[in-house]
DNA sequence: CTAAGATATGAATAACCTTTCATGTTGTGA
DNA sequence: TCACAACATGAAAGGTTATTCATATCTTAG
C-alpha cells in the first residue's frame, strides 16, 4: 500500500508531525474516526488548519498511516515474543497471550483496527487476511510435528482470531468480572482450546 | 432503550415509513452508517427531504430502530432452531449454525451490528452482554446436565461468541477456499470445539 | 360534502468541513 | 550574516449536511 506522507526533514517538522499523529489517534479512539474532523485535530494539537496539510493529503491517508504503524508493531511483538518459546502449544499460548496483552494496552489500536472494516473494507480485509495466512504457515508446521489434530487450518485460523479478538473485546469493555490477569485468562483460554469443552 | 420514532396511523403512512427503513438498511450496508446522509436516504426512497422527520428526529434514532429490529430478529430465530433438538452440544451447535447461517442470509443485519461500536458503544456493549448472558444461561445447564466441563462461563461465552463471530465474518467476507456450505463449515467447527485442537 | 388530522413537499437557513494560498517565521549551511 | 528551504499561519472560498417550516395534498369520519 503506498502512502502519500511527507515526511517532514527537521527536527521541529517530526515534532509536528508526531503531535498530529499522537492526536488523532487519541481523537480517532475517543470519538471515532468519521466524527473527528480534521479542525478537531489540529485544533486539539494546537495547530493551525493549514499545518495538517503540509504532512497529509487527507484524514484517510492519516489514518491508513496510524494503521500501518499499528499493524507493525503488534505483529512485530508478537513475532519476538512467540520466538522465545518452544513446543507448538507455548507458541500459540505464547501469540495469543501477546495479542490480549498488547490489545489491554494499546486499546487504541485495537479500536482502530476494528474500525477499518467501516472506513475501507479492503483494508480490513487485507488486514485478517495477512493475519491468517501468518496463523496457517504455524498451524500446518504444529501437524507435521504431530502437535496438533488434522484440521483445516484455514479455518482453525479464523477460530483462533476470534477467540482472542473476543476475548481481548470483553477484557476492554471490561465487562464481567475478570478473575485474575490476562495471563490467568490466557491459560483458561488455552486449556479450553486444548481440550474443548464437552465431555 | 426509548426510541423517538413516530409510528404512522394510515397505509400510506406505514408504506412510507418502511420504504425509509428499507431503504437505509441498503444504504447503511453498502456505503455504511457515517456515509450515508439524510438526503442520500430520502432521495433515495424517492421522497422529499421533510418527509424523513415526519418519523425520525435523526439518523441515529433511525439506526437504533434498525439494530432493534435485527436484534429481536435474530434472537428470535435462533431460541426458535435451538428449541427444536435435544441435548446441550446439539443445542450449542445449532445456536452456532443458525447464527452463521443468519449472517450469510442477512448481511446487512450483520453489518450493522457490528458497526455500533462506532456509532454508539453502549448499544455495542450491551448486545454483546446480552448475548452473552443468555449464552451463560444455557452452559451453566449443560454444566449441571453433566455434558460440559466445568468451565468459566462467562468467558466461554465469549470464546463462543468470538468463534461464530469470526467464522461468518470469513464466509461473508468470502475470504479463502470455502469447502461446501456453511453447515459443513458449523460441524468442523463444533468438532474442534467438542475435542480441542491439540494432541 | 366538508372539516380535520395525517401525510408530503422542497426552498431556505445555518452550521460545519475541507482545502487552498498568500503571507510570515524559523533554522541552518556556507 | 545572508539566503534559502522548511515550516507555520489563519482567513476565505466552496461544498455538504441537518433541520425547519409555510404550504399543499390526501384520506376519512360524520
Amino acid at each position: 500500500m503506498e502512502i502519500n506522507v511527507k515526511i517532514p526533514k527537521t527536527r521541529n517538522g517530526k515534532a509536528t508531525f508526531k503531535l498530529i499523529v499522537d492526536t488523532a489517534v487519541e481523537l480517532f479512539y475517543v470519538q471515532g474516526y468519521h466524527n473527528t474532523s480534521i479542525g478537531n485535530i489540529t485544533t486539539n494539537a494546537g495547530i493551525a488548519a493549514g499545518t495538517f496539510y503540509l504532512y497529509f493529503p487527507n484524514k484517510l491517508t492519516l489514518y491508513k498511516y496510524i494503521l500501518m504503524e499499528f499493524q507493525h508493531d503488534i505483529r512485530k511483538r508478537i513475532a519476538e515474543k512467540v520466538s522465545l518459546v518452544e513446543g507448538r502449544f507455548e507458541k500459540e499460548k505464547e501469540g495469543i497471550k501477546t495479542f490480549i496483552n498488547y490489545a489491554i494496552e494499546n486499546p487504541h489500536s485495537y479500536n482502530i483496527i476494528w474500525e477499518s472494516l467501516y472506513i475501507d473494507k479492503q483494508l480490513f480485509s487485507d488486514y485478517y487476511q495477512g493475519f491468517a495466512k501468518r496463523y496457517e504457515r504455524g498451524l500446518e508446521q504444529s501437524i507435521k510435528d504431530g502437535e496438533m489434530c488434522e484440521v483445516d487450518t484455514e479455518l482453525v485460523s479464523w477460530i483462533l482470531m476470534g477467540v482472542s479478538n473476543f476475548v481481548g473485546l470483553k477484557v476492554l469493555l471490561k465487562l464481567g468480572t475478570d478473575k485474575g490477569s490476562a495471563d490467568q485468562v490466557v491459560d483458561q483460554v488455552m486449556n479450553i482450546i486444548k481440550t474443548g469443552i464437552f465431555k
